[in-house]
DNA sequence: TCGCATTTGTGCGTATGTATT
DNA sequence: AAATACATACGCACAAATGCG
C-alpha cells in the first residue's frame, strides 16, 4: 500500500496510515497477537515522521485494534472481520451464526411515510403510496455490525412495526403474515463514507468507509415484500456472494 | 447526509461535501442537466463556508460531474454510474455491454511469481507454488472502470501471459487451453481507500473509495483456474448480485 | 437600454490543523 | 518541546456575468 504524502488530497496522512495498518490486520497479513513493526520501521515504510505514525497507532489503539506496550512493542489485539453471505436465501442471523458468540438486533423505531421514487421502484408500487419504515442496528459480541433501514408496503403489512418489536426477526414477522418463504431478488452494492449519524450509531470514527447494500426480497410469487438499505463498516465486514 | 464539521476525523470538509454531492448525483437525486442549489444554499446545508463548498464543487468540476456557469448556476454534467453484475456466470465484457459505447481492456504486464498464502488458498495450491500474475485496467468510453490483478496456476497455464496479449479476453485464452466453460465459485466484496498507484491508474483523486472484489473462477470440474482481485471506483460503479 | 436581484468568481485577513525538522 | 511551512476553514467584501421586468 502506497500513500499520498502531502495533504492535498483532503485526507490526513495519519488517517491514511491508520487505514493501511488496519487493512493489513483485517486483511490477514497480521494475526491476533502479532507484533507490529517498530514505529521507526513504519515511519520508513510510509515515508512519514514517527510522530505521524504514533498518531495513527493511537487511533488504532482507541479502536481496540492494537495495543502499545512500553519497551516491548505494539501488538494486534483483535484481527477478525466477519463475512456476510449474500445469496438467493439470505437470512441475516443465519449467515453470521458461528462467526460471533452473541448476535443481537436493536429496533430503533419505525414510522409510516410516503414512498419516494427509489423505494417505490424497488417495491413495485406508486411513488407516494404508504410504506412502513423500520430502523435498526445489529451487533455481534456487542460491536455494531450493520445499520439497516427497511421499507415495506403498508397495504400488505399495516402492523409490521408492532410485530417486529415483539418477534425481532423479519422471517418470523413475515411468517405471521402467512409468508412461509421468501427470497432475495436483487442486491446492489456500493461504498461511501459514513455520515455523522452512522458514525455515532455504528461506533466508528468520522470518515470511516461503509459498504452499502440495497436488497429487495420477494415472496414465493415474486412480489416484492421489502426493500432494505444496509450499511456495514468496511473495516469490520466483508460481503460474500 | 450529515457531515462532521471539524477536521478531527482526518478527512477534509471539502472532500466530505464533494462526496455527498456526488452521491446525490450518482444516486439519482439530481439528474443530468439539473441545476444544483446555489453555493450559499449548499454552504448552509453543510454548515460550511462558501469557499469550502466552492472547493468541493471545483473538484467535482475537474471530475466532469458538474460545471459552473457564472451568473447562472452550477449544473449536473453527467449522472450515470455503471452496474457490474455478479453471478455464477460472470463475464466482464458481457456484463457491461449496453451500458457504455466502447469497452476496452489494457494489459499492463505480467510475471511469474511464487504464490503467497492468500493466492494459494484461493487457487487450492501450496504456498510458494509458481503462479502467473496478470495486471490490467479496463475502460468504458475512455474512463477507467477497474484495475484487476489476476493469478493463475503456472503449472496449468504456463503461457497464459503470452496468449492474453494477443487475445485480450480471459474467456478466449481459457478456451485455447481447452476450457470451454467456467463459472464463478465465490466473490468476496470489501471497500477501502485507493492508494496512490490505483489513484493514478484509475484517474481518481487521492482518497477515493474503491469497491474491492476477490473472485475465484473454477472449471467445469470445480477446479480453481483463476483468482482475480478487482478494484472499482465506488463513485463510478456499483456491483449487482 | 436601464436598473436590479441573483449567482458565480476573486481577493485578503485570520485562526486552526497537519507534518516535518 | 519548539519552530517552521503548508493546508484547511471561516468571514467579509467586491467584481463579473446572467436574467428579468
Amino acid at each position: 500500500m502506497t500513500i499520498a504524502k502531502d495533504m492535498t488530497g483532503g485526507i490526513a496522512l495519519w488517517r491514511q496510515i491508520a487505514d493501511a495498518i488496519r487493512l493489513d490486520i483485517v486483511g490477514g497479513k497480521l494475526a491476533t497477537g502479532d507484533r507490529l513493526p517498530t514505529e521507526a520501521a513504519l515511519a520508513q515504510r510510509f515515508s512519514a515522521n514517527r510522530h505521524t505514525v504514533r498518531r495513527a497507532l493511537s487511533v488504532l489503539a482507541d479502536e481496540g485494534v492494537v495495543g502499545a506496550e512500553q519497551g516491548r512493542g505494539t501488538f494486534v489485539r483483535s484481527a477478525r472481520r466477519l463475512s456476510y453471505p449474500i445469496g438467493k436465501r439470505t437470512r441475516f442471523s443465519e449467515g453470521l451464526a458461528g462467526q460471533a458468540r452473541t448476535l443481537t438486533t436493536q429496533h430503533l423505531g419505525s414510522r409510516v411515510e410516503n414512498a419516494n421514487a427509489a423505494v417505490a421502484a424497488a417495491l413495485g408500487i406508486k411513488p407516494g403510496n404508504r410504506v412502513v419504515r423500520i430502523e435498526g442496528v445489529s451487533l455481534a459480541d456487542g460491536l455494531p455490525l450493520s445499520r439497516t433501514t427497511t421499507w415495506l408496503p403498508y397495504r400488505r403489512f399495516p402492523d409490521f412495526a408492532g410485530r417486529i418489536v415483539e418477534r425481532l426477526s423479519f422471517t418470523a414477522v413475515f411468517a405471521s403474515y402467512g409468508i412461509a418463504d421468501y427470497s432475495r431478488s436483487s442486491t446492489r452494492i456500493s461504498a461511501r463514507h459514513a455520515d455523522v449519524e452512522e458514525t455515532k450509531l455504528l461506533g466508528l470514527r468520522p470518515g470511516a468507509i461503509l459498504l452499502v447494500s440495497e436488497a429487495v426480497d420477494v415472496d414465493a410469487e415474486g412480489v416484492p415484500i421489502s426493500y432494505a438499505l444496509s450499511r456495514f463498516p468496511a473495516e469490520r465486514m466483508e460481503l460474500v456472494v
